[in-house]
DNA sequence: GAACAAACGGACAGATTGTGTCCGCTAATG
DNA sequence: CATTAGCGGACACAATCTGTCCGTTTGTTC
């Protein structure tokens, strides 16, 4: 594996850093294609990304020439964050609240990448599966430990439970009532937490 | 209006009744482009409509020279169903019982047609409008009866409550947890209809 | 079973949308 | 100022969908 510096200047020994504008790009391309992706699915064109990111095509193609790394680096992107709403679950002294806490941001993120649904599991290569375990399994612990305590009802499978934050993340049904993501997300959560709570 | 039979036949006075195999193609289309409607939503091709119905394009084109048209069939089709449901919810002498089978009805319903999300109300005409009013009305009845009865939850406006028939059809979460709809719809319903329970 | 026309199937032309490349130009860097 | 990494977007190619047309099949009537 090389980093994606031209070897000419590497071995000219100039050391020339990366320029301060194709940075920015890098950044502005990834953004956008998180955005793209959460709104479009994994299938956006490169196109729509950049214009999305406000760069040319050829900009998009040149950070990512394979569609599946530019993929894999949206995954772990949101993989992160959402690791890191699982820590903070994990940290809460109380059992129910961390549960809470863990399941109300693992809904909401689901909502807001609603485009991808369950595509997590098919692509980003190794490195995303390994994230995506690390997740499962600290989300495992969170479930299971409010469990123990008796305040989650226990007639579920941690991986039922976790299949569950995908609901408020429907937009409609066939009725067609309109969305309001807003206020829906919430009453949603406020139903499925009432129902999962034990006793 | 006119009906689809050609202007020539009737002025002969032949009165040639329709083809066998056009009624039995028309039928075929129909139940096709619910199929196609309900995974791919309301913009399937038209090849996909005749290769699922196992009949040439031209046949699809020739029954329904508009799009909307077949959309509207489709949507039709769907409400007659739904409808039949919320009457049987309306006819249930116990309240509850008869919120839990309008519930589960329309969930899973929603679920089967995972495809055309929200987009009822915006297609169809007219007349789909007028049935997915009815439709409405029935539904909200049946709810409120059982507000009213304490058996559910009051803290809800009937047309959130009705939003939260889309929970079920869910895929899948972010975490790409492989969907398996037979079990998932149905723990999804238990525990929403926990939490939906008054008391 | 022969004759007639309704109905059929699917090839095909045109439109639309997405992919990936190439090259003249811009601007960061030293 | 000279150099060149990086940029943008036009462009050629591919894939897909729309809608039509016409030779062939098949139901119906006599």
């Amino acid at each position: 594996m090389n980093t994606k510096r031209p070897a000419a200047s590497q071995a000219q020994g100039t050391a020339m850093p990366v320029r301060v504008d194709a940075q920015r790009n890098a950044a502005r391309v990834l953004a956008a294609a998180r955005r793209a992706v959460a709104s479009a699915g994994l299938d956006v064109s490169y196109h729509e990304i950049a214009r999305e990111a406000g760069v040319g095509v050829g900009t998009v193609y040149r950070r990512y020439p394979e569609r599946d790394k530019l993929m894999a680096a949206v995954l772990s992107d949101i993989l992160t964050e959402l690791i890191a709403t699982a820590h903070q679950g994990l940290d809460c002294d109380d059992a129910w609240e961390g549960f809470s806490l863990l399941f109300t941001g693992l809904a909401l993120r689901t909502a807001q990448n609603a485009g991808l649904s369950g595509s997590l599991d098919q692509h980003g290569g190794p490195a995303v599966a390994q994230r995506r375990h690390e997740l499962l399994d600290l989300a495992r612990r969170v479930i299971e430990r409010a469990q123990d305590q008796g305040r989650l009802r226990r007639d579920l499978a941690w991986q039922d439970v976790l299949r569950l934050t995908g609901a408020p993340a429907v937009q409609g049904c066939v009725l067609g009532l309109e969305p309001d993501p807003a206020h829906g997300h919430h009453f949603v959560l406020t139903v499925l937490l009432d129902g999962l709570r034990a006793g």
